[in-house]
DNA sequence: TAGTGTGTTAACAATTTGGTAATCATGAAA
DNA sequence: TTTCATGATTACCAAATTGTTAACACACTA
């Protein structure tokens, strides 16, 4: 199996479902991780940086929403796939869960079996080379865990919002992100701001960096790129 | 965001409906095609090759299954999702949709909201799986998500247009595009623009990559070949 | 409370781009 | 051959886009 050893947190207040899943999911060689609630799944979430995070949206403490919004606004998270249980055509949690990040749905009742399957689906439509979450390009070390960065070992001192956005362009070294794929993650769908801030925080990081790793696409958005 | 840049037509005869549907799927960083009669949305279709295509059932000229089925009919529009807009509980529209290949349907009426995390959801399902995309042939590799065009393994550096050009062309090597086909695709039909301006972005593109891997075609278009 | 760091904005500078006009080159038709 | 239609080439300019700087509000801390 392709995606075997990757670690899932799955979160549900049915003790039933928890069981039967993470059986299912542990058979075909998963890591699986439980919490009966929304605070439990941020915590484990956070003490076992899982791939993948299936949260049921009706559960004590937080709902899935929640936790999902809590998450997506902490850099560690920014690769992790999150994705929701629902009950079937429940059109609003869709669209709160779009906003806060979610990747996708899955609607309950569900079978063991095809849960499986989409999770191997998951892994297949969103598998990422490094399980480390330490990025290394060159000269440059970017560790989430720490907020920090650093250029040939030296550290630097970014702030919040400069470590997250370069953060999230080094996620995909290359690749261009959009400038309203930046605002969206780093600002949040809701956030309106004007449009020189990326460029300006695009600057402080250049400035720091001391060296030019982010590339501009003009009219189309920024690269990182050693 | 992960749909950003998909082109999407709309066909409804109320405008209303269709500037405020397009109004807020552009805010989300989609590019928006509308169209008020069926005769129109064929048209537009074939114009802009969007990659969703919506469609009112109830249209005048030709109403939405009708529009269906005869794209369907042509291989261009195999890839392309195509959903109903349909009233509530309208059994009927959805048996015959369906026979004559439309991939979904939206329940009229619906909010902007709604409307957009329908179409991500869309673009999330249908889109094939996190392929990169990229295009290599022979010794030209042309990757979209990077925005780059590499040359033996050399970077080159075309600006906007001018990749969008060169990797629409490249998208069916050997195929001839016609000029109205380009200006379409990579204008808009709206904008319009002198004879010469393709012309002078096909001489940059040949000037850049330095081989000749876009052949004239007298009096019809162009085409990219090795 | 003063001081510091952060995030944002506004104003202006700098750069890139997309497009046009004018002119040249070429091949086909008359 | 001459003419005509079409595309190629070049240089140039306006608009779009981004870079840079300084100033401001705000939160947090000593």
């Amino acid at each position: 199996m392709v995606s075997a050893g990757k670690k899932i947190l799955i979160a549900d207040d049915e003790p039933d479902i928890l069981e039967i899943i993470s059986y299912n999911l542990q058979l075909h060689g998963y890591e699986v991780v439980t919490a009966k609630d929304g605070d439990q799944a941020i915590l484990k979430a956070k003490q076992n940086q899982p791939d993948l995070i299936i949260l049921d949206i009706m559960m004590p403490k937080k709902n899935g929403i929640e936790v999902c919004k809590i998450l997506r606004s902490q850099p560690e998270f920014n690769d992790t796939v999150i994705v929701f249980l629902t009950a079937l055509n429940d059109e609003l949690s869709h669209v709160k869960g779009l906003e806060y990040g979610a990747d996708d749905f899955i609607s309950k009742p569900i079978s063991p079996k095809i849960m499986v399957s989409k999770v191997n689906s998951f892994f297949r439509r969103f598998n990422k080379p490094e399980t480390n979450n330490a990025i290394e390009l060159g000269d440059i070390k970017i560790v989430p865990d720490e907020y920090m960065v650093y250029y040939k070992d030296q550290p630097i001192n970014l702030a919040k919002k400069e470590f997250e956005l370069l953060n999230y362009l080094a996620s995909k070294p290359g690749r261009v992100f959009l400038r309203n794929e930046i605002l969206n993650r780093i600002w949040g769908s809701e956030v309106i701001v004007g449009d020189r801030t990326i460029d300006v925080h695009i600057r402080k990081i250049r400035q720091k960096l001391g060296i030019d790793c982010i590339t501009t696409v003009k009219g189309v958005g920024y690269k990182f790129e050693i």
